[in-house]
DNA sequence: CGCGTAATTGACAGGACTCAAATGGGGTGG
DNA sequence: CCACCCCATTTGAGTCCTGTCAATTACGCG
């Protein structure tokens, strides 16, 4: 399924050898290609509910999202799970250096992930200084989206912030498959659980303000998944910020080009 | 005022060419130390509301944060501030390679910074693989934290999220300080505004907050600024989270050992 | 068909935002 | 030195939002 929506295009302007969801790892790209570091992804697929990374592993594996929603969540003393991240298609996964993680990462939805293992990555890394260049600037990213993450929660009214969030999750799936904000589309999100979580707020909240924009027909429901986004203007107008305000959550996304041999391709 | 609370060690147990914050900076420490890469700090002194950092800037220096708070803030197409980030004693302040910021970073209070020259700095990261490493584990440890910072948001009860900053704070003092946590102690913060945009509520309910606290018996409003914190243990018994779930905030932040020659040491 | 989970819907109470006014402190100028 | 202003903070009253509890519905699966 997903297959059909890539966009197919002439075989340069995309990268065989590396996935490459910016321009940081763009340089990632072009290093894999011109030399020979053993930079090779394999995909991976994984259901709902699998847990990719556990609480205090050493991570085995970086990998970029292609499709699915992958939850970071932090697992407090009294045994609730908060949801302190999402990572959506393009986004990367894994940290570095074999240290041990702070959070677990489990998959929110079925997810298709770009992958390569750990080991690899660190020696190729290791050998190269613009690899590791290129990845410093992957995390200075990183820092800058968990802190404009932040910005979700300035929004007082929970109506606020989930139209926030659908319309971040419809830009960047506009920016991912080469289409124009102002078109309607579906998105899927995770359960409402991750959702609320994630928006702070209940899952009777969320579903409240979910039928609410529903309503209004600004939105429409699919299934308990997917959302047909129908008003993407007065969406962003209800949720209080301007285009300018949740730029840093789309740009520098990377693009669906096209899939070949079981690797599929992103660009700036 | 600063120097006072200083603890004098041997000459030995600091470095005179570094500020390190954690493990990984102890490596650019070790590294300052066994080489000649030219890394050279300087005191700076910063008095309130000066903008260390305005919005799209490129940064011309990186800098060690020595005693009071900077704001990382986030400017909304309505002209509204939002605090994202703050940082304290020990924290590492700018963005490396030039690259042009996403946020404005204010003094929230008088700051005395540990600054370098940027250029000086990537000069040295360029020539030295071991501390592009380093530098790589320090933005590691950013990623984490503005995530768990993250968790402040989880408590919906805007109490608790009050409780949780304060007993935050005062961990992160102890640490800094090398005291007790036990112990009571004046820790200072910012204005209300600041302080109700981080916790994402509003100037009137953190004041509320604030005053009830003092009335139960838990904190003592010095003035303003400046709260003790009389006990810790109720503290965080009112945040609702345990030690272990705030960890993460404290641990890793430096120890100040001495100052010297203008220079203070931070060491792990 | 029956079960368990996820999601919806309703009723209700309490917390937090809003608006508004009073208080306090620091700085400036007369 | 004092009066004055400006700003930050405090305090109060009222309303709405949203969390909580509870019951119902929908859905997937064996």
């Amino acid at each position: 399924m997903l297959e059909k929506i890539y966009k197919a295009t002439s075989p340069d302007n995309w990268c065989h050898l590396c996935a490459s969801t910016d321009w940081s790892v763009c340089t990632i790209a072009r290093f894999a290609k011109h030399t020979d570091l053993g930079l090779h992804w394999r995909k991976r697929q994984e259901p709902e509910g699998e847990i990719l990374l556990a609480y205090g592993d050493k991570p085995d594996f970086v990998a970029y999202v292609l499709s699915g929603v992958v939850r970071i969540v932090k697992i407090l003393s009294n045994g609730r799970e908060e949801v302190v991240d999402l990572l959506y298609p393009g986004d990367f996964l894994g940290a570095p250096l074999h240290l041990p993680s702070d959070f677990a990462f489990e998959a929110a939805t079925d997810v298709e992930l770009l992958a390569m293992d750990a080991g690899d990555f660190e020696a190729a890394t290791a050998k190269s200084r613009e690899l590791q260049t290129a990845f410093i600037r992957l995390r200075e990213r990183e820092v800058s989206l968990a802190r404009q993450r932040i910005l979700l929660f300035a929004a007082q009214r929970t109506l606020e912030r989930v139209a926030i969030y659908l319309s971040i999750r419809h830009h960047r799936r506009a920016r991912l498959m080469n289409q124009r904000v102002q078109d309607r589309a579906i998105i899927s999100l995770m359960g409402r659980k991750d959702l609320a979580s994630y928006l702070g707020t209940t899952i009777e909240t969320v579903s409240r303000h979910l039928h609410h924009l529903s309503r209004i027909g600004v939105i429409r429901i699919v299934d308990n998944r997917r959302f047909e986004i129908l008003d993407p203007d007065r969406l962003l107008h209800i949720s209080g910020v301007s285009r300018d305000d949740i730029r840093m959550f789309w740009q520098g996304c990377g693009r669906l080009v096209e899939i070949r041999n079981g690797v599929a391709a992103l660009r700036q």
